[in-house]
Order: C-alpha cells, then structure tokens, then sequence
DNA sequence: AAACAGTGTTTCATATAATGAAACGTTTTA
DNA sequence: TAAAACGTTTCATTATATGAAACACTGTTT
C-alpha cells in the first residue's frame, strides 16, 4: 500500500493484492467480498479479477467464485532460484522421512524468515503439515534458528534488530542475548531442536546443508509430536538427518 | 494484446505479458530488451519491473537483470487445482520409474493442450525432460490421445476444430479422419502409443488415470528413446503403468 | 584521455485509461 | 412477493499511466 512512493503501477500493485487474499484457507472469493476484504471499489475488483481470469492467472469455480488458476502453477515452476535445490533434496528427504517415519522439511532463509522449499509427510496419522512455499518466523523454529546460526554476525545483528520476538509458547525464546547464545550452541552441536518453542507438543531438529564452500545455504529438520520425540533417539536422528545433508551436498558438487 | 475488448486492465495485461517472456532458455531480462521483445516503451517497462519486483514478483540479479521471483513460487505452490492430483501421483510415478527405468510423466488436458503436473526422470544418461507446468501439443503425444480419446464425443469435435494438426515428424498424424481412427483404438486398448510423431527417436506409451465415476481425469506416459523401447515390452510396459494409476485412483477414493 | 555506446533511471506535459456511484439484470433467501 | 444478495455495465470525471527526451552511470573503443 504505503511503498517507498516509488512510482509503482497502482493497478500491477493492486492486481497481486487481490491475489494475496488466496490462501490455503480461504481458496475462493468473490467479487463483493474481495473488494470489500481489501477495501477497494467493486467495479474496480471486478475489473482487475477479470482481466487476472482473461490471462489465466484466475479461474472461475462452478459457483462464480474465483481461484487461483494454472498460469500461476505454470509461473511458479519457472521460478529459477533454488530450484536447483528442492531437485536434489527430494530423495534425500524421502529416505529421511522412510528411516524416521517423521515429517522431513527442507527450506532456506529469505527475507528473515524461513521458506519451505520441500517436504516429505511422515506416513503415520498424527503429523505436521506445512505449505511448500509458505514462510515461518526463523527465531523458534529449528530450521529457521539454524539457518540464523550459521549467518555472519552482521546478518544475525540486522536480523534481531528487524524482527520482533514474540512468544509463540512459553518456551518461545524472545530474549535477543538468550537467541545469540542459543545461535552459538547451534553453531557447535551442527544441530537445533524446537523444544515446542513455535506449537506447543511439536518438537523438531534441524542441520545445515553446505555448498562447497562450506556455506550454509540451506537445512533439513525433523518434526513429530513430542508424545513420539524422545530425547533418547537425537543421537540416531542426528546420523540419519545428516547422511541426507550430505547426499544433497554431494549431488550439488 | 487484441483481446475481446472485454474492457481488461491494460497494466495488468503487460505485466503478465513481460512475466511470459521468462522462459526456461531465457531466465534473465534487462529493461531494454524486454522493452524491445514487448514492444513497449522503456519507461513503461521499467516502471512496471520495478513494480513488480516490489512485490517479490520478479528479483534483481548480480547483473541488475530480472528473474522470476519467489513471490511466484509461493502463489504457484498454492494453485490448489490438480494439486492433489499431483500429490497423490508422486510415489506412484517413482514406483514405476523405478521398474521401467525410463522417464515417467503425469498430465491433465488444460486449454486443448498436455499441461504436465508431475515427473519421474529416468535414472539413465539418455532421458527425456519435460518441464512440470508447461504443455505440450496433445495430438502427437500419447498423454494427449489418451486425454483426447476419453473425452466426450463433442469435445473432440471442437478440439479438432480449433487445433491444426501441424506434422511434428514424419508419423505426426496430420488427417482428423486418422486421428478420429486412433483416438477409437485408444479407447479400446486403453492405452495409446506416440511412434516418434512428436519427435524422431523418441517413443512414449501412455494410460488413463480414472475417477470414482469412471472418467479419465489425468494420464500417465513413459518415455524413452526408440534405441531402448521395444515393442515386445509393451505388455509389460502396460501392466507396471496400470498398476501406477490404479494406485493413484485408489488413493483419490 | 576522450569519445562512444551501452546500461538503468528520472522528468514532465499530455491524453489515455482506470475509477466509482449508480443503475441493471439475475439468482438466492426471507 | 419482497427483499437481499450477487455479478455486471454504464458514463462522466480525474487520476494515473504514458513516452520522448534528458540524465547518470558503466564499460569499451578509439
């Protein structure tokens, strides 16, 4: 809305924040309630979502409403970066996911937040469940808090100023001393667990992916209900989580 | 640009068409060139990149040139049409891949055309590679005959209508009276076969995907080159890529 | 070292094209 | 039957996108 007055195409501008409004959640919309959800005119909404169906980018459901159309599916698979690593974390994933029958995400920062960029889904009944594509704070998560470790000082510096942090649980670390001294531990162990610190009962543990210049440019973690999670099993995880770091390491070289 | 003068939002309709011009083979643009590929004036192509890089949309390179950006990954990702389809065809393709060992596709028909929704690479050096979310011309594919061929009578009639069947190869069937002829024979084998009609050397040989209500809603192809794809495999060809969509249809019940 | 060709960017007067209140035509609900 | 919801169209208004030209910067060529 109130960008920098940088001489921005208020319709190009407006035109994705209609499409923002699609959610997993909410996955259709309507005209009246769009325009009245984002505060703009109805002939103006029903203009833009018009022109967004002509083009592909919506479509029109049985009941008039719109969804998010293949334009989009098309687009979104074009997207170059990481591209290269959601392909070689794939298997890796899976066979993580086989030895350990947890959820397996995969997943980079951007924009100081995490960005799942692949998962695989534990088989068992009782699982988490995150969108490919969707973000989540960094700072109590166990992938995000790796992926802060492993950032020069001056990145992780800017990073707490930016960011607020707020208490997801009781165990939601939202001290800035306590997160860098948590950042260090990580650094040493080559690993993070999320003690319930985003979801109270879900507990996860997380490692770096390095590139061949021992970066870390992104990082697995493993997630399952603490009634599963026992403390007792980190040592076996850690081995299993780590023989997938390297699978895609390898294949990235 | 010539549309239905259904009074669309022309700012809208540019951004979209700059967005088309990134491509597999060409993933970076600068302002000019994209301007002079557009036919649009400098200033209005800078003013609508920049827009749109704003919103995440498109992202600068080292080089100050535009590539697709994660703002599109994230929308892509949640385009939820034929996305269960997708989920639910993933292990099955690997399944299928795995005995074959030849590259495994999974599509739907879109707009009188193959838009591919999954994959299974080969595991082998000489493969066939499709982009997920681009299409493909139907008539000489055999994913596409086996979509064509299942649907209603009226349909293939329009599709006939409105698609010129231009010779990709030597077999391309190029007569809508032997395409009718096929599309009646797929039917009845349930399967369909592409003889190098799309390209000289390559073989595919495609099966339908049901729904609970008996209607083909999606295919399965395997690819190879015709060095490696011979016809006294078919049979079993035919029985692993059965086994595959049955497995898709049961999970989808 | 100077001129040149190539970028991306900004300016500003102009006219095009987006805008929104109101009216319209359907369908759904009371 | 009335009322309320919806998507859609109209049309005068003015806000906003437009493009030629100038600008700032970079790297290359003379």
């Amino acid at each position: 809305m109130n960008e920098d007055v940088k001489d921005l195409n208020l319709s190009v501008v407006k035109a994705f924040t209609l499409l923002d409004a699609f959610t997993m959640d909410k996955q259709e919309w309507g005209v009246r309630e769009l325009a009245l959800k984002k505060g703009y005119n109805k002939s103006t909404t029903y203009r833009l979502l018009n022109t967004l169906e002509s083009l592909g980018v919506l479509q029109k459901n049985d009941n008039d409403k719109y969804l998010l159309g293949l334009k989009l599916f098309e687009l979104g698979n074009l997207v170059a970066i990481h591209k290269t690593l959601r392909k070689y974390s794939r298997t890796p994933l899976e066979n993580i996911a086989r030895e350990i029958k947890e959820t397996v995400h995969f997943g980079v920062l951007d924009k100081n937040q995490v960005l799942y960029l692949n998962k695989t889904e534990s088989p068992q009944g009782l699982k988490v469940s995150t969108q490919i594509g969707s973000y989540q704070k960094a700072y109590c998560t166990a992938i995000g808090k790796v992926l802060l470790a492993f950032l020069p000082e001056q990145k992780i510096t800017n990073y707490l100023k930016a960011v607020s942090l707020d208490a997801c649980t009781a165990n939601t670390i939202t001290d800035g001393e306590a997160l860098q001294k948590e950042l260090q531990k990580i650094r040493a162990q080559e690993y993070a667990l999320d003690m319930e610190e985003l979801e109270l009962g879900l507990i996860c543990i997380a490692m770096p992916v390095y590139n061949n210049k021992r970066q870390v440019i992104a990082s697995i973690s493993v997630s399952g209900p603490s009634s599963r999670f026992k403390l007792e099993n980190i040592e076996n995880y850690i081995s299993i989580i780590k023989k997938g770091a390297q699978a895609i390491e390898a294949s990235m070289h």
